[in-house]
DNA sequence: CATTCCGCCTGTAAGC
DNA sequence: TGCTTACAGGCGGAAT
């Protein structure tokens, strides 16, 4: 399910509403992806800040509850939420009972954050510092973001420079998060329809045009999801427990077999690395 | 070094 | 109906 358009959409769905929370006690059930890594007596009383987001990471700073002032100094350490493929997050104060896939349940003074996640490929992971080993070896690898905190979109220059270090289709260097962060299966496939490149194309063919393409249409294909809310194929819902629309506007993805809505073509389904690719033949160029 | 494959889990839908 | 198989939004590590 969640892409960087549905961890960004989780994410503002509650980040207001814990900020300044304390933290009353972390229950964890089965186990998940990593296991969270402190006893979570230990996470009692601290104040939760502003959650951010990095690649689909939602990193949560915790803060010493004694300090009064400063929030960037007195980070004790932060909690790292990861959605993996069928996890979403619940906020509010009257969620009920844990279910059968509830896995961590973070109650604090203004609501319990709830991790379902019926396949568990999502975390919850404490580091002490977002420079530790730990919180290295989860995010230190990570690729650009399609833009930063300013809005500014990845440099194209960087980017097409990317690709051309990679030998394998830039279909699967998209998924490797490398040359940039949060394009999943289902936004990979809808960017290539919009800058009109075939999801089989070796990476390194894509010269300097086609890469500012592409990164726009990342961009772009991103920034409708989130607008609309991100996609909601099965289950995926916010912290609010709102359904996303996008998948109501996608070009390709899911639509093998049908017309293409630009071209009338039939929009074809592969496998590449034993995920699915939607394309185009007459308005996806090799 | 880069690339491909596998496995982690559970639920659902399709095929026989 | 029941059983088996394929597939699903991610990602790290082993194998090649």
């Amino acid at each position: 399910m969640p892409e960087l358009p549905e961890v960004e959409m989780t994410r503002r769905s509650f980040a207001q509403r814990i900020a300044g929370a304390r933290v009353h006690g972390l229950s964890m059930g089965k186990p998940l992806r990593w296991p969270l890594g402190v006893d979570p007596a230990q996470l009692t009383g601290l104040r939760v800040g502003l959650v951010q987001r990095r690649a689909k990471y939602l990193l949560m700073p915790l803060h010493e509850a004694s300090a009064q002032g400063d929030m960037q100094t007195d980070v004790a350490g932060w909690l790292l939420w990861h959605l993996g493929m069928s996890g979403s997050l619940g906020f509010g104060a009257g969620l009920g009972e844990a279910g059968v896939h509830d896995h961590a349940d973070l109650r604090t003074s203004q609501g319990v954050l709830r991790l379902h996640d019926p396949r568990r490929f999502g975390a919850v992971v404490w580091v002490s510092s977002l420079d530790s080993a730990l919180a290295q070896r989860l995010l230190g690898h990570l690729g650009p973001e399609p833009w930063d905190a300013q809005g500014q979109p990845l440099d194209a220059k960087r980017f097409h420079q990317a690709l051309q270090k990679h030998r394998s289709s830039i279909k699967q260097v998209l998924l490797a998060g490398e040359a940039v962060v949060g394009v999943g299966n289902i936004y990979a496939s809808e960017a290539l329809f919009l800058a009109g490149i075939r999801p089989t194309t070796p990476a390194a063919r894509i010269g300097p045009v086609r890469a500012l393409r592409l990164r726009d249409a990342i961009c772009e294909v991103l920034r409708k999801a989130i607008e609309a809310g991100g996609s909601t194929l099965r289950d995926f819902r916010d912290a609010h427990g709102n359904a996303g629309g996008y998948q109501q506007q996608m070009w390709v993805y899911d639509r093998d077999g049908q017309g293409c809505t630009r071209c009338g073509g039939v929009i074809q389904r592969i496998v590449q690395g034993q995920r699915s690719s939607y394309f185009c033949v007459g308005c996806q160029r090799p």
